[in-house]
RNA sequence: GCCGCCUUAGCUCAGUCGGUAGAGCGUCUCACUCGUAAUGAGAAGGUCGUCGGUUCGAUUCCGACAGGCGGCUCCA
């Protein structure tokens, strides 16, 4: 027996250590409860795992994104044990960890219901409790595919993984296959008896007791390797933490986006409604909604006219030759409405604006001079998304879109672009948006989906790829994610409690330009094609303003908000004070409405709040006495014997400032 | 579109082991006129999502459809 030397690194340090061959990375952390697993030489493994020579050791606690993933992805086993402890039919399909979380696929001939999720968080719960040990063990192709014989999607993934395609092929299946050699993760009781084995590629907790805290969310379909054309399998998403702290608190969060659902607010501060009577995905703006909505509307044409933007005004409808001559009939027809006949055409619903933009750019001769060209519309559009799909605000079939399009040459397009993202930042900056990355939507192998040479893509794709990175903004790459006439950069902005939501998006297209036959004449008196930009700053407004409601958790800036004062009066004898406060109030713009309500004023201050209305003015007596009013904040806060004109100014600085209250 | 679950008053929800229903909030009326997050009393309001089946009888059981919710796939 002779003796290794290893490097035991952390953030802090390094030391050299000496120990005797055969020493598991367990034994280097001991005397650390939270270490759960070991990164030794840049790979995560077990803390079983046996040490070499100069290798490098770090140790994985288990509250780091590392270790919570391998606490996820060991529940999974859990629950995948369990599940077919109780139901020895169900296949498995795959288990990995996801973001706050974990999922296993199962193929069962019932799909399970709440009551199921109960019977099989118990029967985790006892498996945790055994301290079962997860056991590493390498196996050949040959020996994987005898042992798993009754593993038919075990079996698949063994079969892809031979063609080296396992990784991209099946969302989550790298933690089932990995590049190299295959192994199957034996469940050992205490008495090392196997209670359960699974084909992973690891690395496990230790034992199941390590287990902190878990729990079952739900259960729901899913098409086995997220194809639509495969079976679906039955998925049970759970999450698990590293301390019970933990997942109360991630329980909290999770109540947090619900208490924000801009469904419920939406309701509750009477803003808008999905009337059953118009059909699936259709919304109407009650008057507070509309108020909300015209300061958006009323804000992007303000800057869009700042911006050097033309306004045109183009139909709902259209002829089916004009969606042929775009190219959106044979790849975007799923996504429209079906089409009315009348007069023996068909007439399609839009469901973009950019075909319409293009003929008013051919509507006549274009020179050079005019470029850039910019044409700006708030455009309603319907498009058919798919039932299941439809989502609040957020996922509609009626939207209207603050769509631009820049008609340039190809040597004014970068600077247009980098325009537009300029434009698009301080756009959502002001509506408090300000922690955003932006994502490159490419066009990936499959030409089908795509028109326009190779070189064209590649140029485009450049262009858009240079003034994304010197924004200084995170770029995430989006293969695949291009429109079918080019790529695009979407803004990604994330909201108050940190989850992202697409915004803005700038697309670059040559091909439109080319099937319109656009042209314009340049200096040289040639005849030249424009590249047009598309860009949509909201994107839609309806989710614009969705997402604004969940970001603000209905309380808005005074800027935006409906009600931008609640007036209380103490007494009914107060009533004309107010009135005429309210008054010289609404000749300073501001929104205000005067409760005249027979509740007690308590009441009114409770109802101001439960509004979200961001200013109270309260007048009783002395108020009346001094030509004042006591002024409430939203929080609580309330300054006493304000005078009205003063207090108008806070109101109208704030509305200007566009801050917060 | 696919899978599962859900649908009772404007909202949130009870309830009926099959004999046509109830609460709180909200609304309306009356009284109270009150100083910082719910004054009191009374009233109105539902063919229990729609259509069909089983049954002496269906809101309840079964089926279809519509809408909603959670996912999948897709997307602004």
């Amino acid at each position: 027996m002779s003796d290794l030397r290893v490097t035991v690194v952390s953030a802090a340090d390094r030391a050299e250590r000496t120990v005797t061959t055969g020493t598991k990375a367990w034994e280097l952390f001991a005397d650390d409860p939270a270490v759960i697993a070991a990164r030794i030489d840049d790979e995560l493994r077990d803390l079983s795992h046996e040490l070499g020579d100069g290798s490098e050791v770090e140790a994985v606690v288990i509250d780091s994104a590392d270790g919570r993933d391998i606490l996820r992805h060991s529940t999974a086993h859990v629950l995948a044990q369990a599940v077919q402890e109780l139901y020895p039919d169900a296949k498995l399909g795959i288990g990995p960890p996801i973001t706050d979380g974990f999922y296993y696929d199962f193929d069962v001939a019932t799909p399970f219901v709440p009551e199921d999720l109960e019977k099989i968080e118990t029967r985790m719960r006892k498996i945790i409790k055994e301290g079962q040990r997860f056991s590493r063990r390498p196996v050949t192709d040959a020996d994987a595919i005898e042992e798993l014989q009754h593993e038919p999607y075990k079996l698949e993934l063994i079969g892809l993984k031979g063609s080296g395609r396992a990784e991209d092929s099946a969302e989550g299946a790298g933690a089932e296959v990995g590049a190299g050699e295959l192994t199957i993760y034996d469940n050992l009781k205490r008495d090392g008896s196997l209670a359960w084995k699974d084909l992973c590629r690891g690395p496990h907790l230790p034992t199941t007791k390590r287990i902190p805290a878990f729990k079952l969310m739900r259960s729901a379909a899913a098409y086995w390797r997220g194809d639509e054309k495969n079976p679906q399998l039955q998925r049970i998403y759970g999450t698990a933490w590293e301390t019970k702290e933990a997942l109360e608190e991630h329980l909290l969060r999770i109540e947090e986006a619900e208490r924000r659902d801009h469904r419920r607010l939406g309701r509750e501060l009477d803003l808008y409604s999905f009337p059953d009577e118009l059909g699936s995905g259709l919304a109407v703006f009650h008057p507070k909604g509309g108020v909300i909505r015209r300061v958006m509307e009323d804000y992007v044409r303000q800057r869009h006219i700042e911006e050097g933007f033309d306004f045109v005004a183009t139909p709902h409808i259209s002829k089916q030759a004009l969606f042929e001559t775009s190219g959106h009939l044979p790849y975007y027809a799923d996504g429209m409405f079906p089409p009315m006949e009348m007069e023996g055409s068909n007439y399609y619903l839009k469901a973009m604006n950019c075909p319409m933009h293009n003929l008013i750019f051919k509507s006549r001769g274009r020179s050079y001079r005019e470029l850039p060209l910019r044409l700006f519309e708030l455009g309603a559009v319907y498009r058919n998304e798919l039932s299941g799909v439809i989502h609040g605000l957020t996922r509609v079939r009626g939207l209207t879109m603050d769509d631009s399009h820049s008609y340039v040459t190809a040597e004014q397009a970068p600077a247009e672009i980098k325009h537009l993202l300029d434009f698009l930042l301080g756009l959502l900056k002001d509506f408090g948006l300000d922690d955003f990355y932006l994502e490159l939507s490419t066009r990936d192998a499959d030409s089908s989906k795509f028109v326009g040479s190779d070189d064209d893509w590649a140029t485009a794709t450049a262009i858009l790829e240079q003034v994304a990175t010197e924004s200084g903004l995170e770029l995430i790459a989006d293969p695949g994610g291009a429109a079918y006439y080019g790529p695009k950069i979407s803004v990604q902005a994330r909201d108050a409690i940190g989850r992202s939501w697409q915004m803005s998006t700038v697309q670059y297209d040559f091909n439109q330009p080319a099937r319109f036959e656009l042209e314009y004449q340049a200096a040289d008196g040639t005849r030249q094609q424009p590249v047009m930009i598309h860009s949509a700053k909201f994107g839609s407004v309806e989710r614009f303003l969705g997402v604004l409601v969940e970001h603000y958790a209905g309380a808005f800036p005074p800027w935006l908000a409906p009600v931008q004062v609640q007036g209380i009066p103490i007494a009914e004898r107060h009533h004309d004070y107010l009135h005429q406060v309210a008054t010289r109030m609404r000749g300073a713009g501001v929104r205000v409405e005067v409760d005249e309500s027979d509740d007690r004023m308590q009441k009114k201050i409770r109802n101001a709040q439960l509004q979200k209305v961001p200013f109270m003015v309260i007048a009783g007596d002395r108020d009346v006495e001094e030509g004042a009013v006591s002024f409430r904040y939203r929080n609580g806060d309330q300054d006493n014997g304000v005078p009205v004109d003063e207090a108008i100014a806070r109101i109208v600085d704030a509305v200007d400032k566009k801050v917060q209250v």
